[in-house]
DNA sequence: ATTAGATTTGTAATGATTACAAAATTAAAA
DNA sequence: TTTTAATTTTGTAATCATTACAAATCTAAT
């Protein structure tokens, strides 16, 4: 079990998530697979190893996850909702030929809304569209 | 009947798409509507006037609108896309407390993702989210 | 061990969006 | 102008992600 992992569940502790075994693997599977996946899969691929797991509890889990600050909503299409663990300041580009979603480096936290004197910001997105490299060359 | 929807007309045209009196309709709302409406807020208000509109015939003109480019869709949100008239450089913020949808100014056409060399960008959207200056003061 | 509270589970309900085919409208051709 | 073909609109039904809910299970504290 790598360090990660702990900390995360420190960090879990620490806001006072209880620690339960779903919560637990839903965590480990968003560390693991770093791919901005939807509820359905993240369903699909732990059910195989945890039958009893209902999707219910992945909802709610990742509720509590996004609520407590420590997995990132991310909404660049309107049919599906994805989850990142990754919380840190970056963009997201979706390829709209495969539907694969790329990180990618950009100042998020320098990025200052003009005009939003008085508001309080609590969170910034930067949503990126367009075709990547793998499908411009296979012509998709 | 002001300029600005003559233009809207004429790019129609120009685009070469048929110029249905629903679709005069759709496009005259969200040129006087600059709110970010729902499909739903559409089809409401625009159904009280005219009575046989479908909300079908919103969603294909709202569809066939934003693949010609003339408005932009926003998905700040999961659980509802929005519509903008507006599809010049500015970025979307919404209040978690009253769900208004407020613009703001940020260049976002120089946003430039670091790591995306290669890839062919369409479109870019920044989304903020927090809460307005209105629910601030009134503690909400 | 008992109890209270939180979490999980499965099913049903909701709500936005899409699919589809018939009816209506528009545009093009004769 | 009539005819024909193509496009658009309309209403209903289907789909699909998400939420509501209540019973069952689990957890933590006494």
């Amino acid at each position: 079990m790598n360090t990660s992992f702990e900390n995360l569940k420190q960090e879990l502790k620490e806001k006072n998530i209880n620690l339960s075994y779903q919560r637990l693997k839903v965590l480990e599977y968003l560390n693991n697979n770093r791919c901005h996946p939807t509820v359905d899969k993240i369903y699909t691929d732990l059910h195989k190893e945890l039958s009893t797991l209902s999707k219910t509890t992945v909802y709610n889990t990742l509720r509590v996850l996004a609520e407590s600050g420590m997995v990132r909503v991310i909404t660049i299409e309107d049919n599906e909702t994805r989850y990142d663990i990754n919380v840190e300041n970056h963009g997201h580009f979706k390829c709209d030929s495969c539907g694969e979603i790329y990180d990618f480096s950009v100042n998020i936290d320098s990025l200052i809304g003009e005009g939003l004197d008085g508001f309080m910001i609590n969170s910034k997105n930067v949503y990126f569209n367009g075709i990547c490299p793998n499908c411009l060359s296979n012509k998709n």
